[in-house]
DNA sequence: GGGCGTCGTTGATCCACATCAAAACAGGGG
DNA sequence: CCCCTGTTTTGATGTGGATCAACGACGCCC
């Protein structure tokens, strides 16, 4: 994990620090309209940026892992993490897949409840929590825009628990590639075809299914004229409606 | 579902509303600690009770329906509520159990994600939402707690999405019993034996499993000496240390 | 551009849980 | 107290997805 701190590299090196303050200035963050960020103006997005500093992961490297200490949350700014939850025995349930716009690290009390990982390199925005905790005292936009969130991811979870506990494979694949479109489109990305940067593995984990399912049903969907298996982790969905059908209302 | 609504009934009859105010006044609530009215002093607390009223709920009488607009938001003050989603074809995910202290109605947007309704009779503190919204604003000790609960919802969510994923039925019901002596516990009930006061449908619902597997996992556990089933709903946990074993870390 | 390691696909078989069916039980009203 | 209805339990059978095994295909590094 590299960190970016911008206070100390304008102390130690002017010219980095004017690099890098240009490379990811609050002001021009193409996500904020997405995050804590959104309701901000530009005194008040100063005092955030104050706070904050930059971490970049590559693909497969670890953020933090469930049961440590939460000392800070973070908003995706680029590429793909995944958050999971382990079984002593090494069973995984994937809990969540975060895009850029995502804010992550709302936690239990003061220890992360899961692990979160990089699926693709990363860009991130880092906060101390309990600084970003005496921020929201004096803007309370902050947490109001927080408070929101938590009830989308709450909206959200509930979604993943009925799709877990009561739909078939098939249903699930088609609710997941649905739910990668929208998600695509919401932050002004395509969204046909999509792009599936995860692992079967992975697919799985989330989904409560084996690999070997997630590739058969794959493969079902596409014989069956429903979506298009592309190179480079694509997915085009040539039969959106009947996706819509199978999905049953997401 | 009969509302009090302590204001009118002031107005119409004082006699009535010195009863009632007796029978529920916010000051002498037992549960009041483990709700966002926790953190207010007496006087902040007059400003939650003059938003809000009381509702009582029979058993299997519903209080909302998913996709309502969402008007209120309520605390559990006694009984125990069901949350679920269904699928167009009626296959229903119980999402969470809501007890005594429980906070219900963190929505998406304007509407429900969520159905619910009463497993036994209940009693709750019902709060027009945009009126505690501007109550927040003025209170935002209220906000901070309601983050807080937003927190613990969101970690318990994604346990039970392991459970849903990844979990035997064996496990599902072993974490089941302990989440449900958990909360007893929390609440400052005995918690052996443990009141399980739903279905076996709503729990085989609720951990994604059928009425016949739920009753044929409680036989299996009893009859391999980890529980008893006791009369009127009340399970003991004789082998409480092999149920943990089983439930994986709950 | 060739070798290698990881990831994805396909096939054969198995099993945990679902489904279908019916008996046992509980509890509430007359 | 007993009948009636809904719930729980138990039994017999079916099946969707898991497991075990092998092969194919990409992408990466030398």
């Amino acid at each position: 994990m590299r960190v970016f701190d911008f206070d100390r590299a304008s102390k130690l090196s002017p010219a980095l620090a004017r690099e890098r303050s240009e490379a990811s200035p609050c002001a021009a963050c193409s996500v904020r309209g997405m995050t804590i960020c959104a309701p901000l103006d530009s005194q008040e997005l100063a005092q955030v940026s104050a706070i904050m500093n930059s971490v970049e992961l590559q693909a497969g490297e670890p953020l933090f892992d469930e049961g440590e200490e939460a000392g800070h949350v973070y908003n995706v700014t680029s590429g793909t993490i995944k958050v999971y939850k382990l079984l002593p025995d090494g069973r995984r349930q994937v809990t969540g897949f975060l895009f850029a716009g995502d804010f992550l690290g709302l936690a239990k009390q003061d220890t992360y409840a899961f692990s979160a990982e990089a699926v693709t390199p990363c860009t991130l925005c880092r906060f101390s929590r309990h600084k970003l905790e005496d921020l929201m005292q004096r803007l309370p936009k902050i947490q109001q825009r927080l408070l929101g969130i938590a009830g989308n991811e709450l909206a959200a979870a509930q979604e993943q628990m009925l799709l877990l506990g009561r739909k078939t494979a098939r249903e699930k694949i088609a609710s997941f590639l649905l739910m990668l479109a929208k998600r695509a489109r919401q932050r002004g990305q395509v969204e046909d075809p999509v792009s599936v940067p995860m692992s079967r593995t992975d697919i799985g984990d989330y989904l409560g299914l084996t690999t070997e399912t997630v590739s058969r049903t794959f493969t079902q969907l596409k014989q069956d004229g429903i979506i298009q298996l592309l190179p480079s982790h694509q997915v085009s969905l040539a039969g959106r409606e009947t996706l819509e059908d199978i999905a049953g209302g997401f």
